[in-house]
DNA sequence: GCCGCGCCAATTGTATACATTTCAGTGTAT
DNA sequence: ATACACTGAAATGTATACAATTGGCGCGGC
């Protein structure tokens, strides 16, 4: 089969097909079927099984009537609601830590991770480098989550977040685009400090509030995008209509 | 293998797991092991691997590291902050729902399982009919979560609530306690109220208050009889500590 | 005594043959 | 013309043998 990475020919081959899912090569209502795909990937149907039910779990793929599987659709209006629904559950996460305390060294961790990212900025104000930003905001929003007490909210968050689309770091612009996205990313920063402030200061209300608008940055700059798809967003591909 | 309903092995197979689970009989942390599992219910260890699969996708096991799969750990923390995480998700889709708007006879159709709630409460103020409640509580809160124009919310509110314990009717006492229950039901009832109008007004941010503090009626007639266990509630078995 | 190494049993991973179900196509009867 | 039942290919469901991996236990060396 392809060289994908895995030890297992259920992990390679689920591997393989959710590289394909996201890239739309495998377009949502998509039926697969066993022994195609066995085949194709020169393994057994047992280890395709395995890897179709992985995919069901993450959420890419749904149990079709009479059996089998099909790729999970998600509309436009889909990948907008999921965003939003990432910014409701960080918000909650935020509210939940920030109701029960957290301690001063996690607070901490956190500001580093802010500080890093404002070292990103020049003086002069121009776009800081992309491809640190999207890892360190990434790594911000991981760890923003684990300050939640509630494992239930962490892991559902966690769900949603692995829907390739609704992840904090899916839509950082490919190109320099004038300056809309500097503004963006700088507002996103504010929010940022703004929210290991209010967890700091036991604010819930402030933080929850703040995570769900921070959301909407990523969702606003996914609708302007859209607008003038171009050189689209990979995670995009799979949207179906 | 024992009666239960299904048409295949596999959901038979699930079935008879999901009740073992629920019942406490395999305790959180318990590795579930195929051949003993296929022996026991007397298939093979193919149609095993799939039930397990599909408890897995239902958030009821875990997969182990090294293969396998563990039945999930829950603590009475953890059922608590699914019910708190219910009334957010039903929250937003309330409030998504009052701010997209619905049609008059969608409103309608939820005032009438209202009316019937309503007409279950005798004059007399003594409880109602607690099977007929449930039954129509359930009802309610499906058919308002329909009302959400976003599926993606739909689907993961769905999911929280096929968790055992985090179900809008899990908690309905089993047997008449005084006035404590009566009052949690008509306080119950004034949010369902509420809850629709809210949502016919378009008022979004209190439909997702109301919701919220809805949850929190279970949470807290939760709490309270944890405090005296006495006939506990089966859903609960499967807390692990 | 303790650590590491290797073996063995237990467990999951995989392939494959066979059974069953599903669904579309087709024919017939009404 | 429509509804229904039959048919058969194609798909999933199941059983089972074998392979590979894991994890624990004991043996040996240090």
């Amino acid at each position: 089969m392809t060289e994908t990475r895995g030890s297992t020919h259920a992990k390679r081959a689920a591997y393989d097909l959710r590289q394909r899912i996201v890239k739309g090569e495998l377009p949502g209502g998509t039926r697969l079927y066993e022994v195609a795909l066995a085949e194709e990937l020169e393994i057994s149907r047992t280890p395709v099984r395995e890897a179709m039910s992985r995919l069901a779990e993450e959420g890419l793929l749904e149990r079709a009537r009479g059996g089998g599987f099909v790729v999970r659709s998600f509309t436009y209006a889909d990948v907008l609601d999921a965003i939003e629904l990432r910014g409701v559950l960080e918000g909650t996460a935020l509210r939940l830590a920030a109701e029960a305390g957290v301690s001063s060294e996690k607070i901490q961790h956190i500001k580093g991770l802010i500080a890093q990212i404002d070292a990103g900025f020049s003086a002069a104000g121009d776009p800081p480098d992309l491809e640190a930003y999207s890892g360190l905001n990434e790594q911000f929003h991981d760890d923003i989550a684990d300050l939640c007490p509630s494992g239930i909210v962490r892991s559902e968050l966690q769900r949603v977040k692995s829907l390739p689309f609704a992840s904090p770091s899916a839509f950082v612009f490919r190109r320099r685009e004038s300056q809309t996205m500097t503004q963006s990313i700088v507002i996103a920063q504010a929010h940022h400090h703004a929210m290991i402030e209010a967890i700091e200061r036991r604010e819930g209300a402030r933080a929850e509030a703040l995570a769900r608008e921070h959301a909407l940055i990523a969702r606003r700059n996914l609708e302007e995008k859209a607008l003038a798809p171009g050189e689209g967003n990979p995670a995009l591909a799979l949207i179906v209509d």
